[in-house]
DNA sequence: CAGTGGTCTAGACCACACT
DNA sequence: GTGTGGTCTAGACCACTGC
């Protein structure tokens, strides 16, 4: 294997047959479409960080090049990878990776809406760290974020204010591994969405969440920061973010005021 | 016909034909690309009903024959509108028009799902209809589903029950014009997915909604019919179910309870 | 201007379902 | 086998961006 090349070729980069299958000899369990095949290659680039969050790619006509395939199957490839927000197609630009830190989509993951005016009206949100500490993971925690019970974890509470409204109080629990030498004062310092800093410092970038919903009273400490009542009922929101290659890799519990603001949810 | 159309920065006046279509059945001001334009026209002949909830669509073929286009083309059409969750496509069997009345997507707009096992293996649910009547569109009400205050609604509360626990009551209102004749005896009477009802009787399909979220207390009578302490705190969605062409068909407000159930959401 | 993604076309072949 | 959607290709041209 005279791989004399740099780091970004890989050990084969034909499209592996399955396309025109010149013998399928014995029984073909698994048939994959060539774009499909082609969008795991992109997928393996960008979580090996061949190209990074807000840079381009290659062009299509390049990644044709690269693998062996006409322009119009890469083109399905990115397609999809576009859909699922993993990229970003710019016409006349190129095509870029998705990315946490840009102002359009900042709070791409958060809901929570005022109920007069818009999201932007109301200004960006004032966030204060109450709390952040290195600790073991309980069994929950542990069984929601793929460890295993007493594996080091980050955890953090935090407080957003809108307009100077507490409204959101939220725990945050982070894999200590991924997240080395994260520390209370570079979260709290961090101006910009977390999603970003975990991008640009740590190379996780979250491509989807799966939320639980729930109403629920808060407890005395909970309703102390959030400035309510305790038989003020609060929307609980539990998410687990996850990254390329589908692991967990945060646990947030929210609870959000639903007085002032609503959770929107679109369904087709 | 177009002729060279003017590279100029004009303001875009014309829909600039680049492809010329052919058949062009009159005016449509599409400032589209052609695919767009074939996925109205087909949007177009499932509103009025040429093609019904479950039947088939003439073939990617035919319908490029029928508008003149490549197959390519209405390909793209079509895949956007399947996307829109508008159509199934079926390898080998053709494209149909999605439904409701299917067991795989009963309760497509329902995200409600209980913390243990399956929405499957809990059963259908045991619907009761409290209250059914007539009556006219409170300013509120009017205003969410695009009438007028005091125009005629429908309005029905009903009780979900599931494995025999009151778990969510709901209050629903719909315009009386679009579904002139619908009865509570029908209503109740009816079993399967009310939106099925809909697509079938009065030839109104729900293709998309909007939801609010709140955390709420039930009050008296609520708290009754579910079975729980006013104390409870009850999760609240308002839904807006829309038809083709965006029009507000039905205003639904459920009271869900939390504590056996969440409510799921992924981001992406 | 060159380079990028976006659209449209035409034809070939594959996988699947029904008959 | 026939007909459907699904994949792949190749080439042409358009629209946008930035040099």
């Amino acid at each position: 294997m005279a791989t004399a090349a740099p780091s970004t070729t890989l050990p084969d980069a034909a499209p592996t047959a399955t396309a025109q299958p010149a013998a399928w000899g014995g029984q073909a369990p698994a048939f994959s479409p060539l774009y499909q095949q082609i969008k795991s290659l992109i997928l393996q680039s960008l979580q090996q960080g061949e190209w990074k969050p807000g840079e381009v790619i290659p062009s299509e006509f390049d990644l044709a090049a690269r693998y062996k395939v006409s322009q119009g199957t890469v083109r399905k490839a990115v397609d999809e990878l576009a859909a699922d927000n993993l990229l970003v197609r710019r016409q006349g630009r190129g095509t870029f990776v998705a990315t946490h830190a840009e102002q359009q989509v900042q709070y791409r993951f958060l809901r929570l809406q005022p109920d007069h005016g818009t999201a932007d009206s109301e200004g960006p949100a004032q966030r204060d760290f109450v709390d952040c500490k290195r600790q073991r993971a309980s069994a929950e925690v542990a069984r929601l974020l793929g460890l295993r019970a007493g594996d080091p974890v980050l955890q953090a509470r935090r407080l957003l204010r809108f307009s100077g409204v507490p409204t959101i109080l939220e725990d945050i629990w982070l894999p200590a591994g991924p997240f080395k030498g994260l520390t209370a004062e570079r979260l709290s310092q961090y101006h910009g969405p977390m999603y970003a800093l975990f991008e640009a410092e740590f190379g996780v970038r979250m491509v989807r969440a799966d939320e639980k919903l729930r109403a629920v009273l808060p407890d005395h400490a909970q309703a102390t920061l959030l400035d309510v009542s305790p038989a003020t009922p609060l929307l609980s929101v539990e998410r687990i973010a996850y990254t390329y290659s589908d692991e967990p890799m945060e646990l947030r519990r929210g609870l959000y005021r639903t007085d002032t603001h609503h959770y929107r949810n679109r369904l087709s």
